[in-house]
DNA sequence: GAAGTCACG
DNA sequence: ACGTACGTGACTTCA
């Protein structure tokens, strides 16, 4: 039995805990017989909805991230010579206290006892003793060593290998980037270090250019390959799978269950790596220079697909790929529990994986007609504008280029009170064009309405245009998993979190993204999260009984430091509220609110004096952060700061306003996340499976929701966004959910 | 490819 | 003394 499995049968069956960990009632019959039926913890919680015994059920749903956070401690423990005492994990740097208290929670009595400190006790059962792993030196990575596979009796015993070590490594080659429409042209396994194969499927063409070398027909090798990709007793292990996930989930694989090692790279090393691609992780971590997509492809002109790529060469690339994925992951996932970040990546980012994945496959629809109606809208006013703009310079010049208007307000027109960057080239940003622009200058508030209508017409209405899947009729964007250091989303091509919303105009962007007929968009969002989380996480009294209350925050900030709430006081206390969260200094507020530095500093005071608990917040964060490089979110997540210790000044305070920031953004996004993830199966679980979770932009998600189920979607969708931190993470401030919903994006707010 | 600008939370 | 609020991605111009 893989030691994978052997660890969790051991720990459920055997007497090291008493029950599935964390889930009251289940016993050590019951639990073995469902990790026999489902192979392992996380599945049998993937599955637990379709548990007939509605005890056994709800108990399963109820308890799923105790279970799951638990479920990282055995294979922690498993993974330790037992018995070992509790306060030698210190010498791991794993702090015995906070585990003692979670293992006292959660009824580890018989585990307990064997980490107690006394080595004496023994393991109650022979088949609790320590787990002898076999230690093999990893064989050097050998690019000649792998296998390609082209007969279905090799694909069998591949398939046996993957069985029998219960893991393998996988990766999709395709002819595309697009995971959304590549066509899959072969498959990369690894079940071992060293031992890797490649299984082309579509290599060659249709033409007379490229023959078609022997391969296994794709349809057939899916087929074989489908019971191991979805077999929950067999761990799938990708870099990036999300990609891989959707282009086998198009050809009928639903894989799981799902590692990934460019997320478990992430959830170690966020801000203290640059890229967390398997390229620069194969050099960092095992010293080797993988080949490159370019070395195998070629680039420019001259790039071919993968497909066309010879097979020798093509299972070099493939089955490289897996077989270092594979040796990463064994890397990460010892280092996960040491390093105390195996909760976020098990509860939060390792489930959202496919969750994401479904997600970017739905996409979402855009009304294309709609798109060029605006363009064309735009591209009449701007035509105007420039002519108006052309008249005030006097001359005609590329609107666009800011060395160029810089040079015409400054110098030609000999605007006064301009400022000049780095490079030593005038500033004509917003701030400096609002700033002519009220000091009379007409030309300024052209230039002001040309950019913006330039940049929708650009970025949006064009752009956006180009986005629609020819296939789909969608629009599917591509989420990072990785691609913000406080945990956060990114999103690409095209960026969907970043839709205009803030002026009228670049709203009406919004209202061509629509619902399928019979459906309507619903929008999600957090009401002042952020604000909510530094209320609890500072613990400042006032501030979390005015969000107990439903109170108006920046209203009571006004009150509070201005004494009187007015548009203007309001509108201070705002600004405010945000620069707290975004680590403050007197300078950055003065600007903001167009006072003195001194001034500034005087309402800094004044808020600390008044909402005691911030100042120690900030001071506990940078104190921590000095010390061990990193930040922490109420979930475990880190975030990385090399900068902490920079002898740049500026770069270490820019450091420190980051640092003071993170925890907060980035408990939010933890929090969103975990909706995210519970989403789904709270739906099904009130038969509302025709509901799609369409994207998600930081503090809101948006859903295509069937006519019909508005009511009962709206109830589910607020009930799980509101208890989303719940029970893993106790909240001193309610989380507040408001809801949309309309025939578009536009209307859904 | 860098710099500048600006769209979002 | 730092013309800095935090976190992103896309587009344009220009070297």
């Amino acid at each position: 039995m893989p030691p994978e499995q052997l660890g969790e049968v051991l720990a459920l069956m055997g007497d090291s805990v008493d029950n599935i960990p964390g889930v009251p009632g289940i016993g050590p019959k019951t639990a073995a017989q469902l990790i026999q039926q489902y192979g392992d913890v996380e599945t049998v919680l993937a599955h637990a909805e379709e548990i007939a015994k509605p005890k056994l059920r709800q108990s399963l749903i109820d308890h799923a991230d105790n279970a799951r956070m638990s479920r990282e401690l055995v294979r922690l423990v498993c993974e330790s010579p037992l018995p070992e005492p509790l306060d030698s994990l210190e010498m791991k740097g794993i702090p015995p206290e906070p585990l003692r208290a979670f293992l006292e929670e959660q009824g580890f009595k018989s585990l307990l006892a064997r980490l107690a400190g006394n080595s004496q006790v023994q393991a109650p059962s022979a088949s609790a003793q320590p787990v002898q792993r076999e230690v093999r030196p990893e064989p050097k990575i050998d690019r000649t060593s792998y296998e390609t596979v082209t007969s279905l009796e090799a694909l069998d015993r591949w398939i046996a290998e993957a069985v029998k070590s219960g893991l393998v490594a996988v990766d999709t080659e395709t002819d595309g980037f697009d995971c959304v429409t590549a066509k899959l042209v072969g498959i990369s396994l690894a079940t071992e270090c060293g031992k890797a194969c490649y299984v082309p499927l579509e290599h060659g063409g249709h033409d007379l250019l490229f023959e078609r070398p022997e391969q296994i027909p794709a349809a057939t090798a899916l087929a074989r390959l489908k019971p191991l990709l979805e077999d929950p007793a067999i761990l799938k292990i990708g870099h990036n799978f999300k990609f891989d996930w959707i282009v086998l989930d198009r050809r009928g694989i639903c894989v799981a269950p799902v590692d990934d090692s460019l997320v478990m790279s992430f959830n170690l090393d966020a801000g203290g790596l640059n890229s967390h691609s398997m390229d620069d992780l194969a050099k960092k971590h095992l010293d080797h220079d993988c080949l490159t997509y370019k070395e195998v492809c070629g680039t420019g002109q001259k790039q071919i697909k993968f497909n066309q790529v010879p097979l020798d060469r093509a299972t070099e690339y493939a089955a490289e790929d897996a077989d270092v994925t594979l040796r990463l992951w064994t890397r990460f996932r010892t280092r996960l529990p040491h390093e105390r970040v195996t909760r976020v990546y098990e509860m939060v980012d390792r489930p959202l994986v496919p969750v994401v994945a479904r997600m970017e496959r739905e996409g979402v629809k855009v009304d294309r007609e709609e798109l060029t109606k605006l363009s064309r809208e735009f591209s009449i006013q701007i035509v105007a504008l420039e002519e108006r703009i052309c008249g005030e310079a006097g001359c005609s010049f590329t609107i666009g280029s800011t060395q160029q208007l810089g040079e015409i307000l400054f110098n030609q027109m000999g605007l006064k009170g301009g400022r000049k960057g780095k490079s030593g080239t005038w500033s004509t940003d917003v701030n400096e064009l609002e700033r002519l622009s009220r000091e009379g200058v007409p030309i300024a508030s052209l230039v002001l309405e040309w950019r913006q209508l330039t940049k929708l017409r650009s970025t949006y209405t064009d752009a956006l245009q180009q986005q629609i899947n020819r296939e789909t009729g969608r629009v599917h964007t591509s989420y990072s998993l990785s691609g913000a250091q406080t945990g956060r989303l990114s999103s690409t091509e095209p960026n969907l979190q970043n839709i205009p919303i803030r002026t009228e105009i670049g709203r009406r962007i919004r209202d061509a993204f629509v619902a399928e007929p019979g459906f309507v968009m619903l929008a999600a969002d957090y009401s002042q999260i952020e604000l909510r989380l530094a209320a609890h996480m500072a613990e400042v009294p006032q501030l979390k009984q005015a969000f107990a209350e439903g109170a108006d925050i920046h209203n009571l900030t006004a009150q509070e430091l201005f004494g009187a709430v007015n548009r203007d006081t309001r509108a201070s206390a705002k600004t405010i509220n945000f620069a707290i969260l975004y680590g403050i200094s007197r300078w950055g507020l003065a600007g903001r609110l167009g006072v003195t530095a001194e001034e500034a500093q005087m309402i800094i005071d004044r808020y600390f004096e008044r909402f005691p608990g911030i100042q120690n917040y900030i001071a506990d964060t940078l104190g921590k952060v000095r010390e061990t490089g990193f930040t922490t979110t109420l979930f475990g997540r880190k975030t990385h700061f090399p900068s902490i210790r920079a002898k740049n000044q500026g770069e270490r305070q820019g450091a420190e306003r980051a640092a003071i920031n993170a925890p907060i953004q980035g408990t939010s996004a933890d929090i969103i996340k975990r909706a995210m993830v519970r989403m789904g199966p709270a739906l099904e679980r009130e038969g509302l499976g025709a509901v799609r979770m369409l994207m998600q932009v930081h503090d809101e998600l948006v859903f295509e929701v069937p006519q019909d189920a508005v009511e009962a979607a709206s109830a589910v969708i607020r009930r799980v966004m509101e208890t989303a931190a719940e029970p893993a993470v106790s909240l001193s401030v309610p989380l507040g959910v408001d809801i949309g919903t309309g025939p578009n994006w536009g209307a859904a707010h």
